[in-house]
DNA sequence: ATGGCTACGATCCGTAGA
C-alpha cells in the first residue's frame, strides 16, 4: 500500500500534474491540501477517470483538503470534533483496514501573531482528537502539511530560521505533542540522505538552491508503522513548469 | 535591502502562503 502527501496549491492549476503524477507513481492514497477550490469546483470525474474516488472538503480561495483512493472510502468524516472552525483543513476516511486523516495544518504566519495563537490552539484541537482515534483504530496514518520543521537537520538554514515560525519551540513541542500519542514520522524510520525538504520558496530561486524546509509528512501509528517499508520526498513534479512549492511525500507499507 | 514568487478574487492591487 502506497499513501502519498502532496500540497498541490490549487487544484485547478495542478490537476495535469497530478493526473500525470498518479500514472507514474499509482499511489493507492492521496491526500491533497491546498485546494483553494469549493468542493463543487472539484475535479471529481478527470480523477475518477483516473481510477481514484475522492472524499473532499472544498472551501473558496483558501485551505481545502481531500483523500484520493483507489478503493472504497468508508466512514467519511470533516473537520476536528467540537474544534468549531470556518478553515477547511481536516478530512478523515478508513480505506480497507486503516484510517486516514489528511490534514492542512495552519501556517502561523510569525511567531506572536494572531494565526499564530490559532496553529497552537488548532494543533491541541489535533492532538485530542489524534487520541481518541488512536484508541478507535489501531492502524491510523496521518499525513498532510504541518507546517512544522520537526527538528533542525529539516531546515536548511537553520541559523536563519531560529525562533522563526515553522521552527519555533511551541511549535515543534506541538508536533512532539503528537508523536507522544505514539505516531511514528514515517521518514525518520529510515536513512535518509541529508538535506531533504519537501517545501521551497518559490522566491529567490529556492528549489535550484535547495533552500527549503521538510513539513510535510506521514506519521503512522505503531501498529501501522511497523509495515512501513519505505517513506521519500518525491521531488520529480517539483523541477516541472508552474510547479507547486510543495512535493509529495510517499510511504510504503506492507 | 527583510525584498525576491504564485494563486486568488477582486481589478490592474490586496491577501495569503511559508
Amino acid at each position: 500500500m502506497k499513501l502519498a502527501t502532496w500540497n498541490v496549491n490549487s487544484i485547478k492549476v495542478r490537476l495535469p500534474q497530478l493526473v500525470d503524477w498518479l500514472a507514474q507513481a499509482r499511489p493507492d492514497l492521496v491526500c491533497l491540501q491546498e485546494l483553494k477550490a469549493e468542493e463543487a469546483k472539484f475535479p471529481r470525474a478527470d480523477l475518477a477517470a483516473a481510477g481514484y474516488q475522492s472524499a473532499v472538503s472544498g472551501q473558496k480561495t483558501y485551505n481545502g483538503v481531500a483523500i484520493l483512493s483507489t478503493r472504497a472510502l468508508l466512514d467519511p468524516m470533516v473537520g476536528i470534533p467540537g474544534f468549531a472552525d470556518e478553515q477547511k483543513r481536516v478530512i478523515a476516511a478508513t480505506i480497507g483496514d486503516v484510517r486516514v486523516v489528511c490534514v492542512y495544518c495552519p501556517n502561523g504566519q510569525a511567531v506572536g501573531s494572531e494565526k499564530y495563537g490559532y496553529k497552537l490552539r488548532w494543533y491541541a484541537a489535533l492532538r485530542d482528537y489524534l487520541a481518541g482515534e488512536l484508541t478507535r483504530h489501531p492502524r491510523l496514518a496521518v499525513a498532510g502539511d504541518f507546517n512544522v520543521a520537526p527538528e533542525d537537520r529539516d531546515v536548511h538554514d537553520p541559523k536563519a530560521w531560529e525562533g522563526q515560525v515553522h521552527v519555533s519551540d511551541p511549535e515543534r513541542a506541538a508536533w512532539r505533542a503528537l508523536l507522544a500519542l505514539g505516531l511514528q514520522d514515517t521518514f525518520r524510520l529510515f536513512e535518509q540522505p541529508e538535506k531533504i525538504y519537501s517545501w521551497w520558496d518559490y522566491r529567490m530561486m529556492g528549489f535550484r538552491r535547495n533552500a527549503g524546509l521538510r513539513i510535510d509528512h506521514v506519521l503512522a501509528s505503531a501498529e501501522l508503522a511497523k509495515h512501513c517499508t519505505a517513506s521519500t520526498v518525491d521531488k520529480s513534479p517539483r523541477k516541472l513548469e508552474r510547479p507547486s512549492d510543495h512535493a509529495p511525500v510517499v510511504a510504503e507499507f506492507s
